[in-house]
DNA sequence: AACACCTTCAACCGCCGCAAT
DNA sequence: TATTGCGGCGGTTGAAGGTGT
């Protein structure tokens, strides 16, 4: 049995708002509030339409301290950023964002930010992408054990050829999600990565992302990491449990050591059915490698306060919204 | 000026989670 | 435990305005 509709189709108004319908639910709601329904809404406030769409109104066009037009390169920064870690949620992104809604940002992704991104990929022949260099007086030096040391730019592997959906980086667990944001001149991106090989059991470098989820497929089955300068998440709070199930079945924490430019394991948590209480954190590392996991995401919390330099998410959007060529 | 194509963004649609029953 | 109904969310659509030819 198919569920009800929540409102009568054919007596509702569909379409634009007019003036008088804005006003109607914009001062029925300051004197009354929502009610906690919205069902009702419409009818007790005298207006035809769905309650969602009132709902939808309200939350996006009608409601105090909305902000519209322009986004500013630290709106930027941090859709960038937030996307980078948790893909399309834009209802996230938009609570980092006051005065934002997430139809704004989910607009302004898909309409400018998405075609800004892509304006920093160069497709070659073979349906590959490169990222564009930045100046050399820009270029940092590259860590000695990095894998592509020519000053040519990193190639990425099977970069979808398509326009990117709004969560397409997210939901095909693109392991170079990231370095799409980030600019070439930056060591870290290249650190022990090898993004060609689909069972390289190397993990890829969450250099925006805080803690990074899930993983690719390129990686070895879902590899949970953090970077110098990233910050914890709840996790608990964006992803149901169904997901977390499926996507952290053998977690493997890993910290990326900004000074060896090389992957370190640091910890392996247990999966996440022996969660209890939702958090992925750590009490759920195995004993013998629990402080470590503690005392380094502790310090990833501090490098953020502090602003020591080592903050690669801020440094790499920075960067890359700072590049000539963006 | 007229037409085609492109871009923007408000609004809709359908699905999901969750609380109430 | 199953069902129902609502709020919330993300993906998509289509009208309106802009731009190019």
């Amino acid at each position: 049995m198919g569920r009800a509709p929540c409102c009568d189709k054919a007596n509702v108004k569909k379409g634009p708002w007019s003036p008088e319908e804005d006003l109607k639910l914009k001062e029925y709601i300051e004197k009354y509030g929502t009610g906690g329904n919205w069902i009702a809404l419409p009818q007790k406030a005298g207006l035809k339409r769905c309650g969602k769409s009132c709902r939808l109104r309200w939350l996006n066009y009608l409601r105090p301290n909305i902000k519209h037009g322009e986004f500013s390169a630290d709106e930027d920064r941090i859709i960038l950023s937030l996307f980078a870690s948790i893909g399309s949620r834009w209802s996230i992104i938009a609570a980092h964002l006051p005065g934002r809604t997430d139809n704004d940002i989910k607009n302004y992704w898909n309409t400018k930010l998405k075609k800004k991104l892509m304006g920093t990929l160069i497709p070659n022949q073979d349906h590959r992408f490169i990222i564009k260099p930045s100046p050399p007086s820009q270029m940092l030096p590259p860590p000695s054990n990095m894998i592509q040391q020519s000053s040519s730019p990193l190639l990425l592997p099977n970069f979808p050829s398509q326009p990117l959906s709004s969560s397409l980086l997210y939901r095909e667990n693109l392991c170079y999600q990231p370095s799409c944001y980030a600019p070439a001149k930056s060591p870290l991106l290249f650190s022990g990565l090898d993004f060609s090989s689909p069972t390289s059991s190397v993990p890829t470098v969450s250099l925006l992302t805080n803690v990074s989820y899930p993983m690719s497929n390129y990686a070895s089955d879902s590899i949970l990491q953090a970077a110098p300068g990233d910050f914890q998440y709840d996790y608990s709070q964006m992803m149901n449990k169904q997901e977390r199930t499926h996507h952290h079945k053998h977690l493997q924490a890993f910290m990326i050591s900004e000074e060896s430019h090389h992957s370190q394991t640091i910890g392996v948590w247990e999966p996440e059915e022996k969660c209890n209480d939702g958090y992925y954190g750590e009490g759920h590392m195995s004993s013998s490698s629990s402080s470590a996991i503690e005392y380094d995401l502790e310090e990833v919390k501090r490098l953020i306060i502090n602003g020591s330099g080592s903050n690669n998410s801020v440094n790499a959007i920075s960067s890359f919204l700072s590049n000539p060529l963006y």
